[in-house]
DNA sequence: ATAAACTTTCACATATTACTGAAACTTTAA
DNA sequence: TTAAAGTTTCAGTAATATGTGAAAGTTTAT
């Protein structure tokens, strides 16, 4: 396989991987691209080896950011700005983590906890309603603890729980 | 809230968080609404109540199905076919963990593989690529082999595993 | 073997989501 | 303060993913 090939494939199988997780592809694919690039790219770049629109490349690099993933940077005496992604795999994933957390999980919790005020009404099936919501809300704060204190450990998280898991 | 308020904004927020993670948003419908009810539910009486059609319904179902998360279920001198939803949280969440393993780590796992081995080419941004994307499988795989430890814990598994990292 | 009762499939329709490109906006240097 | 260089926004379009419904397929009881 050339070189060439292999990047294709590695940004393609980034981006699918993306979408099976609810990121779009585009977004996945910059990012990928960023990851594997010595040098940091600017707007034009990123455009040209993805061929995607500068709206497109705007909007997904704004969201790049947001995430915290990747950093604008200004090169001395260039107007253009450039950009580059966080090069530690392990702060990349903890970021995620982190992020999903606060943008998903907690709404979910939120929303189990109202459902459960419902006007009292002693159906079957209101009772088994109450009680697989709350075991949901039990499981779903349970695993979103576990996920802090996994993340809360500064760097290499993976291989430090795997080494505490090990007892 | 009503109760039959409460049990929309559920079926609707179980639904929205799966199209978040890759699960259709129907899917995650028919499963939530199995979760709830005290007895199984025949296709009829899914489509009814979720306003769906037989051909979505039977597809979705056939998906949950082969998640492993839903069971057919036959009722003694009827002939339709009831569903019924895996009862236990902590065995629906390790199940859906082994099923996404299996059908995107591991293939994730093999392109990241193969794409290293590209013909050598000693450019910079060569190297990069190959550096990186070492790094990157070295990560997914301890990340496999936390998750596989974690749900190896025949139950209650992110209780056992919040218990071990309290160290 | 047949037909009633039910389930699955699949070509087409719909809905959702992502992308484009041009106009509007912002920043910087002179 | 202007214009060059760049970035963002957004209405319209394209691509993708989901859903429909009728026809084909299955199963079961007789």
């Amino acid at each position: 396989m050339e070189f060439k090939e292999a990047k294709e494939q590695f940004l393609q199988t980034w981006g699918a991987l993306g979408s099976q997780w609810g990121i779009n592809k585009t977004m996945a694919q910059i990012h990928a691209l960023l990851m594997i690039s010595p040098d940091s790219l600017s707007m034009e770049e990123i455009m040209e080896e993805l061929q995607i629109s500068r709206g497109n490349a705007s909007m997904n690099l704004r969201g790049l950011i947001d995430w915290g993933i990747v950093y604008k940077e200004y090169k001395p005496g260039e107007r253009r700005e450039y950009f580059k992604a966080d090069q530690d795999v392990d702060s990349l994933a903890r970021k995620i983590a982190v992020e999903r957390s606060k943008r998903e999980i907690q709404p979910t919790l939120r929303v189990l906890e109202d459902v459960r005020n419902f006007d009292e009404n002693d159906s079957n099936e209101a009772r088994k309603f109450k009680q697989k919501t709350q075991e949901l809300y039990d499981f779903v704060s349970r695993a979103d603890t576990m996920l802090e204190k996994i993340t809360n450990q500064k760097e290499n998280w993976v291989t430090k729980t795997i080494m505490k898991l090990m007892t």
